[in-house]
DNA sequence: ACCTGAACACCGTTCAAGT
DNA sequence: ACCTGAACACCGTTCAAGT
């Protein structure tokens, strides 16, 4: 379906020029149409940059789902999907920040909203299942939930800012999450 | 100065219609200039950008100087310090945005990365004064500045982005920052 | 239903020229 | 030194028209 094209057309150009790279114009030609055949798939550019975000949290949900049926232990589960996390952003940084760092985005977009939701529901699964085995302290599934994600994106952002210098002294995204997580089973 | 009143004008802009009403042909003419006067004093327009993050980022330094030097305690001093920057991303969230959402401004920007260090500094200093009284775990000062101010990032570009909902039964940024002080202080 | 081409109103950026 | 105006190459978006 073309509509599927110019989306993964717009997700390739996001990953190999940034934002800035993801032009109608640029969407279209290398779809093999016109400089404004996505105006026939979507309202404008926000919605085309949505529907990219959106596939990325399904295929993130997806794959949070598959860590949770995995056969490790309910904290190795939940590090292995923040670490996934951690390796989207580093990877794919402009789709990355698509996901969390677009309020324009996902402010007029409820469809993107209830993926982001649908993720973060995953995320707090994981949770509950290191709750039900004390691999995590009592507090609220969704407030560990959320503080958890919080730091993961805070950290990565940070990390792509140039804030988080190895060079200066500063510890890496993961000696960070290592500390959080020891000082979570305290 | 002419270069003063152009970062002052492109600060309104961001504040009133986000980053997208920055353009510089906007700032040159609500400067009382012609359209490209901005070329005179900046490079191009990410260094003008660049020019107002550095100055946000200096008078959060100075802040944060000035709450370290308050007669509260050193907690309550760290608390104080997180809070302000989360009501500054409320109030100027495109600016904010530029502070720590931006990778391609830093990214070739070495004084914007130094004041970004700077301000770092000080929510550092903060933690190793909590820590000398023992109101903060014993891990290294600059992973538990950079995990405070990574959390409380994570948290107001959360709750930016609509993901941190509490009409959804999801915690505010405040009570996942409490929640977190709890769990540094078990 | 889906696509194209021309057109409009913008923008960043450059350059020659003014004082 | 600092600014202006014209110009260039883009862009998002709209619209009439094609199949």
């Amino acid at each position: 379906m073309t509509r599927d094209k110019l989306v993964q057309v717009a997700a390739t150009l996001l990953d190999r020029g940034g934002e800035q790279a993801v032009t109608l114009r640029a969407v279209g030609h290398a779809a093999g149409l016109s400089h404004n055949a996505p105006y026939k798939h979507f309202r404008n550019r926000d919605a085309l940059l949505a529907a990219v975000a959106i596939e990325d949290f399904e295929a993130l949900t997806v794959a949070f789902t598959s860590v949770r049926s995995s056969p490790c232990s309910p904290k190795d589960k939940l590090l292995a999907a923040l670490l996934s996390l951690v390796t989207f952003s580093r990877e794919k940084p402009a789709r990355y920040r698509l996901l969390f760092s677009a309020p324009s985005l996902a402010e007029a977009n409820p469809e993107l909203q209830a993926r982001s939701a649908a993720c973060l529901g995953e995320i707090v699964a994981m949770v509950d299942a290191c709750k039900s085995v004390a691999e995590l302290p009592d507090a609220p599934t969704k407030s560990l939930a959320s503080l958890l994600l919080a730091t993961v994106h805070g950290l990565v952002a940070m990390e792509a800012n140039g804030i988080l210098q190895p060079a200066k002294g500063l510890p890496t995204v993961e000696e960070n999450l290592a500390l959080m997580a020891s000082l979570l089973s305290r």
